[in-house]
DNA sequence: ACTTGTATTAAACAATTGTTTGAAATTATA
DNA sequence: TATAATTTCAAACAATTGTTTAATACAAGT
């Protein structure tokens, strides 16, 4: 019998399984489509993951795995940058993350699916993934608040920012509707980050040398 | 047979059918729940909207009918208010409907279930809705932007206030998760609104000052 | 070669779901 | 009131889906 792929079962399963996932959430991902996708039986799935769910929560981790390999932060964590130059990194890399549209988008798309709509596996998610890159991003921009020690003022900067780079993943439908030329190509993308490094560094140093009441 | 409710059936449809299918989305809502819940049989559906998908599109839409009607922008629109004034005013409204966990908070979590998981129902939406949002909103920032006409610039800023009020509705449970003395009450909601107003006016005006090169 | 443990498969199962049906109940109309 | 139209209902239908089963194929170890 002809294999169609030298690949063990186990990760062809797991591939696939990202890809589904990401594209029609949990759901509406069926199991046989998994299968049929990864040329497998539809009992492989609870052969090897026991159940579906089991399968979404592996996929997941694996995704976490994988991206964390393909996409480095080293510069980023060079703490010998100036704050602006460390913030404008992060912010690029960031948003070509949420935007890459082959590899990476998926796992992207993956945790926004999760944030958006979250099933039992949200709180690992925020362990693992998010809550990291948010510390940070809150060590970041520290420095750039500069007197300013109320937390809450610096968490609600630590949204605006990430609501800035986000909203081009979750309302990605709305911009390719009305803006697509905003994201056409990685030039644009590259704008766009620039974009949102500069409204947010203006907004951040200007709040640092005249905040306002306190909350 | 005593009639739980005297609403008529129609209505308590459409009615509980916003509910479950912003709880649940399109796909994860069973026309069956619905039934239960507004009393009536399951025939009901497809006797009144034809199919579920049928019910789905008036849902939206009588959603929209109740939202404009609850929640009037007259001040917003009142042109002769300072910018910086109309665009506080925006904001608070804006977040105040995306954050209201009782009624209107409903018809927007169905707006961005839409925008982030889009049926064929997502354009209809976007004229009806959401453009016109969008509108205003360009329509307030153009004078704080001042001699700036590159509508690229423009058009990013609309998406940086934009992102960083819809956050709190598509990352909600991550605030919930992380940060939810944010959002604990009113007050600390209003106070996020005028964070927002505050970051977004300060970086507006900046750049108005000293665009940076053209994209 | 034989045995044992693992993989793979087609088929079936049980539950769910959107939809249809045809009769009964209710309301409107003449 | 009698007739017609509409509404409501329980039941059934057909399709889909996650999961299980039991037989078969394969591989490894002795």
């Amino acid at each position: 019998m002809l294999k169609t792929n030298i690949e063990p079962v186990i990760d062809r399963i797991l591939h696939v399984a990202i890809e589904v996932f990401a594209e029609y959430g949990f759901r509406d991902t069926t199991v046989r489509e998994i299968c049929n996708r990864a040329n497998v039986n539809v009992a492989s799935v609870n052969y090897y993951f026991r159940s579906k769910e089991g399968l979404y929560t592996q996929a997941l981790a694996f995704a976490f795995h994988e991206a964390n390999q393909l996409y480095p932060q080293d510069s980023i964590l060079n703490k010998t940058l100036a704050p602006e130059k460390r913030l404008s990194l992060f912010i690029d890399n960031f948003l070509h993350k949420l935007m890459d549209d082959s590899h990476l988008g998926l796992h992207s798309k993956l945790i926004t699916r999760e944030i958006a709509d979250p099933t039992n596996a949200l709180n690992g998610i925020i362990a693992t993934a998010i809550a990291p890159q948010i510390a940070l991003l809150k060590e970041i921009i520290q420095p750039l608040l500069g007197t300013i020690t109320d937390e809450t003022i610096a968490h609600r900067c630590l949204l605006s920012i990430l609501g800035q780079c986000l909203m081009f993943k979750h309302s990605r439908s709305i911009i390719d509707h009305l803006y697509p030329e905003l994201i056409a190509d990685d030039l644009a993308i590259k704008n766009c980050a620039e974009h949102i490094t500069q409204f947010s560094i203006i907004a951040l140093t200007q709040i640092a040398h005249q905040p306002k009441k306190t909350s």
